[in-house]
DNA sequence: GGAACATGAGTGCGCGGGCA
DNA sequence: TGCCCGCGCACTCATGTTCC
């Protein structure tokens, strides 16, 4: 018997509609699938992976959910823009896994977007209250990195080996050598070199300290006469070449 | 006044889930 | 049970801003 892809479409859904998330699995989908249909899908295995992280993603940007999820942010507008942690980074699934278990952040996305849609399913809502309970009560896998950004200010600082590209030499464009004083830089100390250019010269904008304006010599580097010293790298790393190509 | 966050870049690494 | 894969944080540097 041959399942067509919408009949395995729908049936996938109402699996993942009546499944406990935190136990299934795209795989458990599949033989759940095959078991319901008396069919061997191993064949199809590829076919149901992708349609279990279709209608999950589905389900997440349905516009019911949207509803929570903006009236989330407009709670997060309400307040004044001050200390957030990294709104951007969280929260955001970029790739919804078949995996019923998720980081807290997106358990949470996930709860806010799971019900899926249009008839208001009451399931699905009961579900991502599950979940959300499931959550409370900390029984799901946990980062513990998830404080770490209180962590990463203490003068405990991890030491990292000195692996990371950042400590590692890398190769500068001719304009950055010149500005530099050398060919061969860690990215860290091109930056820590830039700050002391900045100084010396006199390069911060008096007006909006945030903002540096350029030399003749910097211009061709960074090409702009006014730059904003948080985004630097974003124009240093174009003169900036990997480590590899340095060492080899 | 001190602490924490914001801002950008690219990579290493830890952790946890899936699968054979 | 062990390997593989993917996700997300930490790392580095500086100053300005905001909050307590």
């Amino acid at each position: 018997m041959a399942l067509t892809q919408d009949e395995l479409r729908k049936a996938i859904k109402d699996i993942l509609k009546d499944a406990d998330l935190d136990s299934l699995s795209a795989k458990k989908v599949r033989l759940q699938l095959q078991e319901q249909y008396d069919t061997d899908l191993s064949n199809k295995k590829k076919e149901i992976d992708q349609l279990v992280m279709e209608l999950i993603e589905e389900s997440q940007d349905s516009p019911e959910n949207e509803d929570e999820a903006s009236s989330e942010e407009e709670e997060l507008e309400d307040e004044p823009p001050k200390k957030k942690p990294k709104p951007t980074k969280k929260v955001t699934i970029t790739k919804p896994k078949p995996q019923p278990k998720k980081t807290p952040e997106k358990v949470v996305a996930a709860t806010t977007n799971m019900s899926d849609s249009s008839d208001g399913d009451e399931d699905d809502e009961a579900m991502a209250q599950k979940l959300q309970e499931e959550l409370n009560s900390g029984g799901r896998r946990t980062r513990s990195r998830n404080t770490k950004k209180k962590e990463r200010k203490t003068p405990v600082k991890r030491e990292k080996k000195g692996t990371s590209t950042y400590s590692r030499p890398c190769l500068l464009s001719q304009e950055l050598a010149d500005v530099m004083g050398a060919d061969k830089l860690a990215r860290n100390e091109v930056v820590k070199k830039m700050w002391q250019i900045i100084k010396e010269r006199n390069l911060q904008d008096p007006s909006n300290r945030q903002f540096m304006i350029c030399d003749e010599q910097l211009l061709p580097i960074f090409g702009k006469k006014k730059v904003k010293t948080f985004g630097m790298m974003k124009y240093l790393k174009n003169h900036i070449k990997d480590a590899k190509d340095v060492t080899s």
